[in-house]
DNA sequence: GATCCGTGTCGGGCTGGCTGCTGATCCTGG
DNA sequence: CCAGGATCAGCAGCCAGCCCGACACGGATC
């Protein structure tokens, strides 16, 4: 993991298209997300790019001068450690921002989380600086970011919910509720999970090891609570998973 | 804890006092607190509370449409379960904005968090929507929030840095060292955790029992590495307590 | 076809949660 | 100021959940 490689094919790039789209309906709830897309689109220097599975947006020490929206896919922020364990501290959903801590300080920053596509991921990039101007000239800009990074909290601590639980049973339930929430497809049978998660990956999400999810899945499919096919799960009935809490 | 009363002693108020005082230094990175609490002096409706340690200051099913502003003091925001199991989410230090997903989504929407002061605790809080205007009216007070939020989704991550590790001890040695930087005062013998903890308030955060949390600061008190004086926790060497990872 | 990754399984060992109890400390009201 | 109650801290013994290490198997990938 160490030896992963950056993975940019840079599709598209604005070059200062001066206007940022006026932004019209505020907090009409439904549609900030594509507001938001529309403002990053419209910054100065901003970019779309798209990445594999697996490849780095950004390693721990790398200058934080970007900001970034998540367009497709899903994107797993984790902390690496000097063992070489890497805990994963939010796994971010479409039309998420994030790298968004440069704005914080206002000086020269460095990422202290690694960034990895999780699945293949199509992003909007755009320097910190412009988003900060265009903040500043318009508003209602400030506005889309606020609620941008409220959901995030709200998700970020929904995440330490499902860490508190002590039995890994509830915190692997908790884990997969969240997912539902975040990556589920409503299907025939239940909700499905749209990502390809392997026991492992579920593992360093939860603090948890390979192991145990392997037992803890099993015994959830056997209470037919849930299926998995291909790496992909479903959750039949997420209401009877949550009453699963030991 | 169900039974808990709300304790406000409103002091002040200040009704429409019209102009939001206008901010210059944007980005200064030292001022920015100050400024914000200026900002939310300034609200139309805003006021100023002092609540006694162990008073509510909002129950989940609260309709939330006030945003808070912490003073002086900690608050603890906590989720409650059925089970009247009480986890907690987040301890908010001075200068923490909350409350704020209100901005969310512009409608009306509930809390869904207890928010009680964990210590006597002064905060400044206003509606809403007049934090909303005021941003609409000045971006540099959007700045300052796209701030405070940020600061705020850094110690949520950190709080989950220290709930995926494994074994107890390390996630209390973790807690520890969060709680030094966010509540640490400098002192001759080392630093302070400025607050009065209850082996049961540090087990509902870090999710682990009463008596494991009694045994381990045993043990890391029989180390050298604290000394507990009345309810208050002195750490003598941070860096020291870091290398105890297990 | 060889290799690698992910899945499934078993058993041993230990951390840490649970119960029950006692003494210390803090808070409150008379 | 003191007495009583409530909360908090500390100890011990029991037991299970889960980590660890190891291994076998199937499927994907090159």
């Amino acid at each position: 993991m160490v030896g992963a490689t950056r993975g940019f094919s840079r599709t598209a790039s604005t070059p200062t298209t001066g206007s940022p789209g006026a932004v019209t309906t505020i907090g009409s709830g439904a549609q900030d997300s594509t507001t938001l897309l529309e403002v990053m689109r419209g910054l100065s220097g901003s970019s779309a790019e798209s990445i594999d599975r697996g490849k780095t947006i950004f390693f721990p020490g790398d200058p934080a001068e970007r900001v970034y929206l998540l367009r497709r896919g899903a994107v797993r922020l984790s902390r690496v450690y000097e063992s070489g364990e890497e805990i994963t501290v939010a796994l971010l959903r479409e039309n998420s921002l994030f790298g968004v801590l440069s704005l914080l300080t206002g000086q020269r920053s460095d990422r202290f989380y690694h960034a990895i596509a999780f699945t293949r991921v199509e992003l909007i990039t755009a320097p910190a600086t412009s988003l900060r101007t265009a903040i500043e000239q318009d508003a209602s800009v400030g506005l889309l970011l606020l609620q941008g990074l409220s959901s995030r909290i709200l998700q970020t601590e929904t995440m330490i919910e499902t860490l508190t639980h002590r039995d890994m049973s509830s915190r692997l339930v908790s884990f997969l509720l969240v997912l539902c929430r975040d990556f589920g497809l409503p299907g025939a049978e239940g909700i499905t999970i749209d990502l390809r998660l392997s026991h492992q990956a579920i593992a360093e999400a939860i603090g948890s090891t390979r192991v145990t999810i392997t037992r803890l899945l099993g015994d959830l499919r056997q209470e037919g609570l849930l299926q998995i096919d291909r790496k992909k799960i479903t959750v039949f009935d997420p209401i009877a998973l949550a009453k699963r809490f030991s």
